[in-house]
DNA sequence: GTCTATACTTCGATAGAC
DNA sequence: GTCTATCGAAGTATAGAC
């Protein structure tokens, strides 16, 4: 099965310029611009190189992700310890590259199996840790739990970044200046600016 | 430039196979399996035939983006038209075909520059046919349209719908239940089931 | 440990046969 | 009007040279 293929160290240049030039390509140009030629050819090395360091391009892609993810989780960790959590959280969101890098990646895992199970992971345990945050959060500011829990506003303003980024990639605009200002104005009754 | 090549009929048979074909794809395996060779075999024809009936992959990816464009404009404005508007929409939007569709197409739309106008433009119209009907369901229930305009409801609907959809799809679950409980409970203060 | 020569597969597209 | 033979480019991956 498993082929006995040599595989590149891990710490090498190489590698990382390889990692590096397929996060440029993958954020401009989707995920399916990324192919061991292109590649390549972004890092300014031999195709050959990408085979080397990477036993496949599934491989390449969740090394990829992974890279992505830990350092979102951290990044996203100081952010919630801010002394203004929600807005804290809505500005990280709305981030650009952070909502076209997860959406490319969802598109990716719909049709590879192998990478769909490493984001779901991923993208729950990220889920998780902002929980744990806003459940603290909400009971600081005396949000009634019942009626509003914690998890659907964390879910509210991911849908809304993400559609906001996704729908502003194609030329749109309708409607965004509104939504963002509804979302700032609900901020601002338990985080005032 | 413009090829001679000739191309063929738009009533043909095999081209309404290879659409229905190409459809299937993008639905089961994402955009990137909508190859030439894979649209013929799922249809049951030779490759080249692709390319006899579209000049282009682009152009096969054009006529079927608009094929179902135009479907959805139809059966959009019949569900807006119903008793229970917003039910109606928010039960709509969440077809999981659509969302995935939509999301396959704006992935694709981020790295060929020629579907990202079409695309853009008929997203446009489909928010300003809902926004229309919305606005007018909004006057009927009374609802503060300074605090809350018609085009935030439709921005934050399809923006939970959407992500909902997709999580689904990468086996996620948290919040979803109390999101779509949340929604729910919304609608039912003006539209009572 | 690092990289290259090379094989094999699939892709989009065209010209020309029926 | 409908389809096929065929090409050149691009894709993934491996074995072997430095």
């Amino acid at each position: 099965m498993s082929s006995t293929r040599r595989i590149g160290a891990e710490d090498s240049e190489s590698r990382a310029a390889l990692l590096d030039a397929a996060e440029r390509l993958i954020l401009t140009d989707g995920y399916a611009a990324v192919t061991s030629r292109k590649v390549a050819a972004e890092a300014g090395l031999k195709p050959q190189l990408v085979h080397y360091y990477f036993r496949t391009m599934d491989e390449l892609f969740v090394e990829l992700f992974r890279r992505r993810a830990e350092d979102g989780l951290v990044r996203q960790a100081q952010v919630l310890e801010s002394p203004r959590p929600l807005r804290a959280l809505w500005e990280f969101s709305n981030q650009p590259t952070g909502s076209a890098f997860a959406m490319e990646f969802a598109a990716l895992a719909n049709h590879r199996k192998d990478i769909r199970a490493e984001i779901g992971r991923f993208a729950e345990a990220l889920r998780a840790q902002q929980l744990e945050i806003m459940t603290e959060v909400f009971e600081r500011y005396a949000v009634d739990v019942t009626s509003y829990p914690a998890v659907t506003l964390l879910v509210l303003m991911t849908s809304v970044s993400r559609l906001l980024v996704m729908e502003e990639r194609l030329g749109m605009s309708t409607g965004h200046a509104e939504t963002r200002a509804l979302v700032e104005r609900l901020i601002d009754q338990f985080e005032p600016s």
